[in-house]
DNA sequence: ACCTGAACACCGTTCAAGT
DNA sequence: ACCTGAACACCGTTCAAGT
């Protein structure tokens, strides 16, 4: 067939076709995404290293998303509800790709977008007068909260399948929460809320 | 070669070859398997449904060990305390096992071991006057927080690659915590304290 | 019952050949 | 430069054949 007049694939088009296709099912293998791109598996190389930039794209085209909300985190108010407001938006954006996330995990971070999410909760505690240890502690501490919650948030449904006799206090909990959604959300809002409390009260050990 | 006196595998052997395999390298596949195990790949799937059950075999090894810490979360103080200590040894057993954390992720808890640690903390909570509906809650919190920490450790080096003019705080952040173990060791003890001294404060909103 | 080797339908990636 | 089809070395899984 040749070359076309103009190209039919650009990074872009990939990477968002990936991401729709694990949007849908949870994966993505590269016979999935030609089809999908009306195009050959080996077009694709065209374009992209390999299957690990495809993942990168996926994720810097998420936290894209998640700076482009205008209350991220700026909007007022003290440090604390900036820092909730952090990662609630961050954490809903990944949510919004929530089968995404076990596909994420265990790539390495190195995309411009999502950096630029840390940075501003880094920068948001510097001014804070945070000395950098404490910057990085924090960070820290906020990052495995919302990456926690995020996939539990992806889990299909309740994430424990417990039998009765066995797991009497959990099964008793978990029939109590049928909402899974519900579930995740207030854990999610009452986690952070204690993390940041928690924060301000040790900003200095570190 | 035909069939052997005495059987060479079992469901255990097969699944702490995996676990082995994965502690060393990340990842495994059936090929990999069956070559440390003296054995060829399709003798595996007479003692084994697939890949699948292999996955939650590991888990459940890991649980187990977990489980026979004396410390959990048993061994006196206040339930705050045996809270902090339930996260504490769960998430060092899983630390022991970084790697596999990827590999486990994606794949639905179903093993009696690891809903036995989930178990525990649910009726410690019981015990302590939290209904039902606050029980999950709080486990969801704590075990998000635990996964989310696990994640972080499994992480070969530093999270975030950063490039100082770009993301001066985080970046900032970074090189004074370059100690990376610590980094999240700080960040996991600091979390989880600072999150069961928030359930204390919240267990009668849910 | 439990191992083997051959076979199947896949996967990610490479590359020469076309325009 | 950018697409294709053929090819490569893999993967997980199945199954008939052996003891």
């Amino acid at each position: 067939m040749g070359r076309p007049r103009k190209p039919l694939l650009s990074k872009e088009r990939i990477y968002r076709a990936a991401l729709d296709l694990v949007d849908e099912r949870g994966e993505f293998t590269l016979p999935d995404l030609a089809r999908r791109l009306g195009v050959s598996p080996s077009s694709i190389y065209h374009h992209v290293e390999g299957r690990s930039e495809i993942v990168n794209g996926m994720r810097s085209i998420i936290s894209a998303d998640v700076l482009a909300d205008g209350q991220f985190p700026a909007g007022g108010g003290t440090w604390q509800e900036q820092a909730v407001r952090w990662a609630r938006v961050y954490r809903n954006g990944l949510g919004q790709h929530a089968k995404a996330i076990p596909v994420l995990v265990g790539e390495a971070v190195t995309d411009d977008a999502t950096l630029e999410i840390y940075e501003r909760l880094a920068a948001l505690l510097t001014d804070q007068g945070f000395p950098p240890r404490a910057v990085m502690v924090a960070v820290s501490i906020l990052d495995n909260f919302v990456l926690g919650s995020a996939i539990d948030a992806a889990s299909p449904d309740v994430p424990w399948v417990t039998r009765p006799p066995v797991h009497p206090a959990l099964h008793e909990a978990l029939s109590a929460a049928d909402l899974s959604q519900h579930r995740s959300e207030a854990a999610f809002k009452a986690g952070v809320e204690a993390l940041v409390d928690g924060l301000e009260g040790s900003r200095l050990e570190w």
